[in-house]
DNA sequence: GAATAAACTTGACATTGTCAAGATTATTTT
DNA sequence: AAAATAATCTTGACAATGTCAAGTTTATTC
């Protein structure tokens, strides 16, 4: 029933879900600015009205995940704020839900958007405030002796760490069988993660 | 001085050679096989006598790769054998190294090759090797108790993971540039890496 | 030495990112 | 409201890429 416009609408946001949805379904080599203006029903030149280069879309794409990513977290983060023990370990397996429900996304957003600092601004502060959220996550466990005293700076790139370097393992195959048959996922994260909270 | 042959002697270990120079001068978008033929001399089609398509070449740089940094943890237990304090970051900070000595090539190598298991086996046993050094330096650290006891296997998921994380996080500069300034990186990992090590 | 296989070249094709020029619609200015 | 301008989108082109088919040159096998 929709009438054939010339113009779009908001072909933006359009060209974001059309490539968000292309990752989900068929990965990141079938993610083109062309398959992108094909789902989104616009010409092949069309997203150059929005976007700057195919990088500046990536981009874009990226934010939005780290933007839903942010969602995910702070559902965790209100659930458990009276249980700090299970606040980390649930923030990070959130984190960790985020990554396996949209894999080829996830390693989009870690893949090298960021030469050049200023490039994507609006990027960059997606990236700080998750970063943020992380800190602060790691400061409420400190105040209650579930994680050592110390910088919540320092501790959070020692969690985060964890946390980023478990999925993205996972992620590529680089644990052996053998270890994941003998454990659930989730239980495997959770002692990894149990190794750095205090006694 | 050397005649200029139809038949090149090696060309497959001359593409693999080519690619990671043109990953480390000019990053990943520029390693195409055809820059790979053109830096080793022959036309562009000439890689499909040695691999069958580009993802093929790929796993093979990658595979090289990991044993160069196997030669590169393997320094580092060689030298820090008798303190395994000492061994635990020094092997971590050879992994860190690594990466950040040839950052195309290590993100290549943790970036999807692995699509089903069996496509590339020597790139899989590669893989599987590294892991095994680290179980095995996380085995001496929990003998002498700089690691908690427990199965080896789990604590080298979780050292392994704060390791990667930390080094996959800073190449794409998660980190703030706050928390980098305050500390030189070396410190900022062991001190991250300390957390997981018994007081 | 002939036959066969391996290594390499040449030429082609569809697809991609990108740009230039033009067409259509929305917005602003008068 | 009409005109001018800007924004959005289309069409057409170009060089570069991955890949294949066919042919050429060299090495290996019988």
């Amino acid at each position: 029933m929709k009438k054939e416009k010339y113009h779009h609408g908001d072909l933006k946001k359009a060209l974001i879900d059309s490539g968000r949805n292309i990752l989900r379904k068929e990965g990141i080599t079938a993610l083109t600015l062309r398959s992108a203006a094909r789902a989104a029903g616009v010409s092949h030149s069309a997203p150059y009205a929005h976007f700057a280069d195919k990088q500046d879309l990536l981009a874009a794409i990226s934010t939005q995940g780290f933007l839903d990513l942010q969602g995910r977290l702070t559902l965790s983060i209100e659930k458990y704020q009276n249980s700090p023990r299970d606040l980390l370990i649930e923030t990070g397996w959130s984190y960790i839900q985020f990554a396996m429900s949209e894999p080829a996304c996830f390693k989009l957003m870690f893949s090298g958007i960021l030469e050049d600092e200023h490039a994507h601004p609006e990027f960059m502060s997606a990236v700080r405030k998750t970063y943020q959220m992380l800190v602060n996550v790691v400061a409420t466990c400190q105040k209650t002796n579930v994680l050592p005293a110390g910088s919540a700076d320092e501790t959070a790139v020692a969690v985060w760490s964890l946390v980023h370097g478990f999925v993205a393992l996972h992620l590529e195959r680089q644990f052996p069988g053998t270890i994941l048959e003998k454990h659930k996922l989730k239980e495997l994260f959770a002692n990894s993660l149990g190794l750095l909270m205090t006694a």
